[in-house]
DNA sequence: ATTCTTACA
DNA sequence: TGTAAGCA
């Protein structure tokens, strides 16, 4: 475990000694270990004090910064502070695997629900098989196929497309979390002190992934649903969708 | 010699 | 954010 006296942990980060001690006054920085007079800071310490510096530089308050710091500590995710949770709802956080009987298949795809489409979805991680019947690891994105199944997508086509789209997002879902690998999670082997950071983060990098993918495909949606589908017809079903909400 | 606190600009 | 005085 590596320890700075104060002089040591400004140099490192690249500020001052007496920014270090607003920051501390401030707390924003957890308070160091005491040795006698002289105060003691970590790795912990150093890694905080870059998040400070960086929040500083792109233009962030000390108060903004200390809300994200003291909402990090109380164990929020990342969606929360921003408010995003309230966008995506609590659907988005956890599903459960749910138990689908060969009935229910049925009548959510009809004919359409042949061995082929059953097998091909087992493939697919879709559904696996109990016995007679099936679970479905995410009920959603079978709630979500039916959906487009019932309104006149072949089947085939939606099997396609979650193919597709479970590609897309693998590589997306990758990306994301690479970045946080090499920028964040410098060492290979954290010491001692960093291990409550690095599992802080981990325990974090699912929430912020779908996060992230939530607002960037609603984003994503609105964009490229209007392109598709022409101006006109979004607009059309958009006021009979919903005639009391419809600005 | 270095750090800490307090205070002022 | 920098600087200074007085202290441990």
């Amino acid at each position: 475990m590596v320890d700075y006296r104060i002089d040591d942990l400004a140099r490192a980060a690249g500020t001052t000694v007496r920014n270090v001690r607003v920051y501390q006054d401030r707390e924003l920085l957890p308070p160091p270990r005491r040795e006698g007079r002289t105060a003691i800071y970590s790795d912990a310490h150093l890694v905080r004090l870059r998040l400070i510096i960086n929040m500083l530089e792109r233009g962030y308050a000390f108060a903004q910064i200390k809300e994200m710091i003291v909402a990090w500590e109380s164990g929020r995710s990342l969606g929360e502070v921003l408010g995003l949770e309230e966008v995506v709802g609590a659907s988005w956080a956890d599903e459960e695997p749910r138990a689908v009987t060969v009935g229910e298949l049925r009548k959510k795809f009809g004919k359409q629900f042949s061995p082929s489409n059953i097998k091909r979805s087992i493939e697919l991680g879709l559904l696996e098989r109990r016995g007679r019947s099936f679970v479905s690891p995410s009920p959603q994105l079978l709630d979500a196929g039916a959906e487009l199944v019932s309104l006149g997508v072949p089947l085939n086509e939606v099997l396609d497309l979650a193919e597709q789209l479970q590609k897309d997002i693998d590589h997306v879902a990758e990306i994301l979390v690479e970045v946080v690998r090499k920028h964040v999670l410098t060492r290979p082997v954290p010491s001692d002190d960093e291990i409550p950071y690095y599992s802080d983060v981990l325990q974090r990098l699912r929430p912020l992934v779908m996060s992230a993918l939530n607002a960037a495909a609603a984003r994503s949606a609105e964009r490229v649903i209007p392109g598709v589908l022409g101006d006109k017809l979004v607009e059309l079903l958009v006021n009979t969708g919903k005639p009391g909400e419809a600005s």
